[in-house]
DNA sequence: TGTACATCAGTGAACGCGCGTTCACTGATGTAC
DNA sequence: TGTACATCAGTGAACGCGCGTTCACTGATGTAC
């Protein structure tokens, strides 16, 4: 353990104590920063305050740690689209009220959502991710497709309703994020916010 | 001109004859190999065959370039929408088939769609782009709001229809490229064109 | 309980890479007279 | 029509940057006896 280091304020040589954690935190508030593209494993490593080589020892090479944060994301997403799915007895207005802490999930947590899609900078192979992701979308699928309903795979004609919805929302989001409803990030927040229930209205569900 | 260089076979020094096109052709080519992200103004001169100091002659920077092919893409996706939306006299027929154009475009063309978005990597300010941008979604706009609408600001509640519209096709088209739909990518686009009429009929137009 | 030793998790200097950009320059072109 | 000259559109070598990665190493930890 670090704690006898954290507490006599020496700083700590070797065996960091949860290095893994610790990077993750950094990288985080990196990404958050910088976003996607600008995230280097070296200005995580520098902000975790140890040395560009130790990383390697528990994540592989900036993809692995990228897709580390992406997971939580993910499971954070998730968890969000739960806590929604359960806010009513009214099934549509569960539906709309997910529609809207995912739109709000993107605004609120930018990079992260934009890690998340980014796949080039992730390990499509990595089996915490699919798995997280599988858990975002069964929690919308769920939902749209009545309780009982197994979540199956997401090119399944039988999901069309799922992934209207899924489209729907993602690309809302896209939108907004991406400056399409104005220039001023502020005011495209704001926009997108008054527009979201107008654009779910025009779902069918 | 260039003319009697190319006949000749001697390589053309200084005063290319139009660099600015073949700079955008090059540049257009790379994009489509690498993605926005791996692209470089080195790389796109070096095809060009041209020193890495030419294209600031003709664009300031890479953003400069990117933002150049840009305008062409929204002017290509816009031309493609507007052909779509001639193609019927039914009108709810004419939307859905712009919209399997949009979803089309952004398969065919991933490079340039990604490109479209990524405004991180584009000159926001720039007037052409923005008229692209808006020509664009004035296409859509018009057919799904009427013929006689104007096209106003994006973020006016009264174009909720529209944004509903684009918001769908939007996300279906970035879920499917960005690997939502499944790994494969032949898979995932076969699934998308196969799950696209479906996803359609969930909006109430 | 004490000691020897393997293993684990770090260090920090160094390397090579491709990048965007700068620099002094050069040669073709267009224009004024 | 010919010439002088400014301007324009390139050259190509060089610079500095931050990056990911490698390397030989070091010191703390856990384990076997």
């Amino acid at each position: 353990m670090a704690r006898n280091f954290d507490t006599v304020k020496i700083k700590p040589h070797y065996h960091h104590g949860d290095l893994r954690a610790a990077l993750i935190e950094a990288a985080e508030g990196l990404l958050a920063e910088c976003g996607p593209d600008r995230f280097s494993l070296r200005e995580a490593a520098r902000r975790a305050g140890v040395s560009p080589a130790a990383p390697k020892h528990h994540f592989h090479d900036a993809r692995g740690l990228l897709t580390a944060i992406a997971v939580r994301a993910f499971d954070d997403l998730a968890a969000r689209l739960e806590v929604a799915a359960e806010g009513s007895d009214d099934r549509i207005e569960c539906i709309r009220a997910q529609g809207r802490a995912y739109v709000r999930f993107a605004l609120d947590e930018r990079a992260r959502f934009d890690l998340m899609w980014r796949t080039a900078l992730l390990d499509g192979e990595d089996a915490e991710l699919d798995r997280a992701g599988r858990r975002a979308f069964a929690a919308l699928d769920r939902l749209v497709r009545g309780k009982d309903a197994v979540a199956l795979a997401r090119d399944d004609p039988a999901t069309a309703p799922s992934v209207a919805c899924w489209s729907m929302v993602h690309g809302f989001a896209r939108l907004a994020l991406d400056g399409s409803f104005g220039l001023d990030e502020k005011a495209a927040a704001r926009a997108a916010e008054a527009l979201l229930p107008l654009v779910l209205d025009r779902l069918s569900l």
